[in-house]
DNA sequence: GTAGGGTTAG
């Protein structure tokens, strides 16, 4: 019913293909209910407050002031329906968009309702306020029937009222849906889309890895007479930056900067942020030079990219001499920040001073989220403290923070890691019971720890279940069953699985090719292996040290001593070098002889 | 007073 009611609905709105008379074909719907989050008392004030009180909070509401928490928007809301007369929908709305923009999308449908039963009757803007709140809120069916009051009240629905709706539909994968609405915005006389319509899209193919459409949809929306903005560059220089296509980015940046369109504070950190990704310190510091000359300032989230890439290059040294920068500039490290120092911590196995970072951001107040306790859970996961990963999970469930697939998934692993199968099972189930969905890597985590743990059979269940609930399987999760199949002596199997990734639309990458040939290898099949390596080349994919590393153990395990020196002399003219074990096995074989002392440089 | 762009975890 919804998807007849949908296409008369928004067609009609545009007046493409229906008439005046097609609006009494819309069936109205109520707003749903939706599950009070707050605590009654908030919501329904019993105590009465004194006039004078109400009077000089009048005042104050007429400059109303930001709200940047969710309990004083509630309380100012709270004031306002007690005021007589009753304030205009307009600072209603102005309250319901700020707790819109702290997220709390199911708190602006509770609010509007309230405004319902108090006979404030609802603007264009509020309207689509609650659009975009549905949006947000996975509820597209709820957010489309409020077209229906739209036109109870006489109203016309306007270009943000369909950039809304786009935008949700984007937010749900509903890419065709969103691209309907554009075309009948373009055919209709009422509602053209304008550049914001665009730049929706845009960031909707961006999101989707889809950047050479992108690009497309701006050289289109050049010919038809709207010019692209700021954002629209913004998000697609953003996205190249993100797939380190930076050459990319950077002409896009130039070819702007051509038209007039002078780059901000976003496009800088997004350029920076993707030069500093490929670990490009010099060219981040010339665009940091190059905006701040041009009177553009470094912001929070400027910093914050700064100080998380040098930790994850594992300088967090330099990375907290530039939150003490960011200070010094008056800019205050945020949850972000102090996240990022804690992962740069745990990334080096320093668990006492990533703890030491928590604890300095729970003494800051509650700046501590599900995020930030992700990653220290994270962190004592990767260092054999999966009990301590635990007390921080329940620690975080019993302080009201929801866990999320990130965080079952990260204990997930901690415990295949630790070869305790039973618990990540239980953990997998737990997180179902508790409504959330795991993603295709929580899958493939599972998997993992399944086919490492003598449980193929089980693995290739999960397999076959994560396909029953629609979720594409991709690279890593084959490679995982690939390796999977190996470890059980199923060369033959994974050979077949292997070659028929492409027909799959997925391409090995390094670890699959090197799963594979770890796999021929010990199945004795040195050729193949031998082939394989060649054939990555061939296709673009280039071995790294552990594919080196790999074959050329498997050549001297299969007593081929000659064709693994030729090896190790082209790891290292590539730049890798024999990690521990090679090291080790070619140390052995020397002390029998069997491999020539000339080779001992090359395995320092 | 409403719609599109940049930061942290598996």
């Amino acid at each position: 019913m919804m998807k007849v009611m949908r296409t008369i609905t928004i067609a009609s709105c545009l007046k493409v293909g229906y008439g005046v008379g097609s609006r009494q074909r819309v069936k109205l719907r109520g707003t749903p209910p939706v599950p009070c989050l707050l605590h009654n008392s908030t919501l329904f004030p019993s105590r009465s407050r004194p006039s004078e009180s109400i009077k000089s909070k009048n005042t104050q509401l007429q400059l109303l002031v930001k709200v940047t928490n969710l309990e004083d928007a509630l309380h100012v809301f709270d004031e306002m329906l007690q005021l007589r007369p009753l304030p205009s929908v307009v600072r209603f709305t102005q309250v319901l968009s700020q707790v819109a923009k702290l997220k709390h999308y199911s708190t602006v449908i509770v609010l509007n309702d309230r405004l319902g039963l108090s006979r404030i009757g609802p603007s264009v803007y509020t309207l689509n306020i609650i659009i975009n709140c549905f949006s947000h809120l996975n509820q597209m069916g709820f957010g489309l029937s409020v077209l229906g009051k739209f036109f109870k009240l006489g109203f016309e629905p306007d270009v943000t009222t369909f950039n809304t709706l786009i935008n949700g539909f984007l937010l749900q994968n509903r890419e065709a849906e969103a691209v309907g609405i554009l075309n009948k915005m373009m055919e209709s006389g009422t509602c053209k889309p304008n550049v914001v319509t665009f730049g929706t899209l845009v960031k909707g193919l961006c999101m989707k890895g889809n950047n050479a459409e992108a690009i497309q949809l701006l050289r289109k929306m050049e010919e038809g007479g709207c010019k692209p903005d700021i954002v629209v560059y913004s998000t697609i220089i953003d996205s190249l930056c993100k797939d380190t296509t930076v050459v990319d980015a950077m002409n896009l940046f130039s070819e702007m900067m051509s038209k007039g369109i002078d780059p901000n504070v976003i496009t800088y950190t997004s350029l920076i942020h993707g030069v500093c990704k490929l670990g490009e310190w010099k060219e981040a510091a010339r665009l940091f030079n190059e905006m701040v000359s041009k009177g553009i300032f470094p912001n929070l989230l400027t910093f914050n990219v700064l100080v998380d890439t040098l930790c994850k290059e594992g300088l967090v040294g330099k990375a907290k001499g530039m939150v003490k920068m960011m200070t010094e500039r008056g800019i205050e490290p945020d949850v972000v920040t102090y996240s990022s120092l804690m992962d740069g911590y745990c990334l080096r196995g320093e668990m006492s001073e990533a703890k030491e970072v928590f604890d300095l951001m729970l003494s800051k107040g509650s700046i501590v989220d599900a995020y930030s306790y992700s990653i220290l859970i994270n962190g004592y996961c990767k260092h054999r403290s999966i009990d301590e990963a635990m007390l921080l999970f329940k620690e975080m469930s019993g302080g009201g923070l929801v866990p999320d697939a990130v965080t079952y998934s990260t204990l997930i692993d901690g415990f295949c890691k630790q070869g305790r199968i039973r618990d990540a099972q239980k953990l997998f189930s737990k997180m179902q019971a508790c409504g959330l969905l795991p993603d295709v890597q929580t899958y493939a985590i599972l998997m993992d720890g399944l086919c490492k743990n003598q449980q193929l059979s089980k693995a290739i269940e999960l397999f076959e279940e994560m396909k029953g609930k629609k979720l594409d399987p991709n690279i890593v999760v084959y490679s995982i069953l690939i390796e999977g199949l190996c470890i059980r002596g199923k060369v033959e199997c994974a050979k077949d699985l292997f070659s028929g990734l492409s027909s799959k639309g997925l391409q090995p990458n390094v670890k699959t090719f090197t799963i594979m040939i770890s796999g021929l290898c010990n199945a004795g099949l040195i050729d193949e292996a031998e082939n394989l390596l060649i054939e990555m080349k061939e296709r673009g994919c280039s071995p790294n040290g552990c594919t080196y590393n790999t074959i050329i153990r498997g050549l001297f395990n299969n007593n081929e001593t000659s064709r693994a020196m030729g090896l190790i002399q082209q790891m290292v003219e590539n730049g890798f070098s024999a990690d521990a074990s090679t090291a080790e096995l070619v140390l052995e074989l020397l002390s029998k002889d069997k491999v020539d002392p000339a080779l001992l440089p090359l395995i320092e």
